[in-house]
DNA sequence: AGTTGGACCTGACTGC
DNA sequence: TGCAGTCAGGTCCAAC
């Protein structure tokens, strides 16, 4: 499932592959993966004709930036964009597909239809309601023990939760919580505002470290989800995840079995023994 | 404002 | 062999 590493690899090689190129053809394959739009042809509208200007990203989206618009990509939990030749085989999850100006396509393939993309006449992000409810980038300076200092207290969930909240830190889902309450050594089910100050610092170094590895190693392909890059490739994190879906597996730093325990509906995964 | 739980969606897997 | 049930999780929305 696409998180910020995963987003941050895709963006990455979009912006070797793209940048620069112009879009001369869009088709959306299904409306309801723009639905953020009444009618499809909007988003076909505004995106036709335009130059890609930048590749960037916030949290877990993908964002284009066009001459005067702005393309927003969530992917969702199986989104994935792939550059392709023109003629390349349509994969048959192919929910909208951009011709570009040297013949190839950028394609977004979703099989569980959880992403959508869309278009707005604005390139101020800030602007765009979608970006701006977002809490800070994790790997910026603002995500820092002040601003957890500031925010925590409010926050009577568990950190497990707290670090997948959007709102208060942009880019974090299930593979990277298990994680980053590993490397911190808290407890998933800890309240977010019983954190002392060491703890906050443990939990702002391991999530930039956490974050940082997986995104040096191409984001995480897991067992049943198989996301893959702009190049249709698997990542390599999976190969270096210490918690997340190795339940009943030694932790790799005491030896004890990684517990799997249910959450609002989920899982968390940790070692009781490490996370307190 | 913060928190919780249900709904959405499809394919793989499990158990009878 | 067939089929119903379960699980996976990002995001939105309603309700408290």
């Amino acid at each position: 499932m696409p998180e910020l590493p995963e987003a941050e690899t895709i963006r990455r090689q979009l912006e070797t592959e793209i940048l620069g190129r112009g879009i001369t053809a869009v088709t959306v394959h299904r409306r309801s993966q723009v639905r953020r739009h009444a009618d499809p042809q909007e988003f076909v509208g505004l995106v036709t004709g335009r130059r890609i200007g930048a590749v960037g990203r916030r949290g877990k989206a993908v964002i284009l930036t066009l001459d005067g618009v702005t393309v927003v990509v969530h992917l969702g939990m199986t989104g994935q964009l792939v550059v392709t030749p023109g003629n390349a085989p349509e994969d048959v999850h192919t929910r909208i597909t951009f011709e570009l100006d040297d013949g190839r396509q950028l394609r977004f393939i979703d099989q569980r239809t959880f992403g959508d993309a869309a278009a707005y006449a604005e390139t101020v992000w800030q602007r765009i309601p979608d970006l701006a409810k977002y809490g800070p980038e994790p790997l910026s300076p603002a995500f820092n023990i002040d601003y957890l200092r500031r925010v925590l207290p409010r926050r009577g969930t568990r950190i497990q939760m707290a670090l997948m909240d959007q709102k208060l830190v942009a880019g974090i889902g299930k593979i990277y919580a298990d994680e980053i309450t590993h490397a911190a050594g808290l407890h998933p089910e800890r309240r977010a505002n019983t954190l002392t100050e060491t703890e906050m610092r443990r939990l702002v170094r391991a999530t930039k470290r956490i974050l940082r590895l997986a995104i040096g190693n191409g984001g995480t392909s897991a067992a049943d989800e198989k996301y893959v890059d702009a190049y249709g490739r698997y990542g390599g994190f999976q190969l270096l995840l210490r918690t997340y879906q190795r339940t009943g597996e030694p932790c790799l730093r005491c030896g004890r079995p990684i517990q799997r325990m249910p959450m609002d509906g989920r899982s968390a995964h940790f070692c009781p023994r490490c996370q307190r």
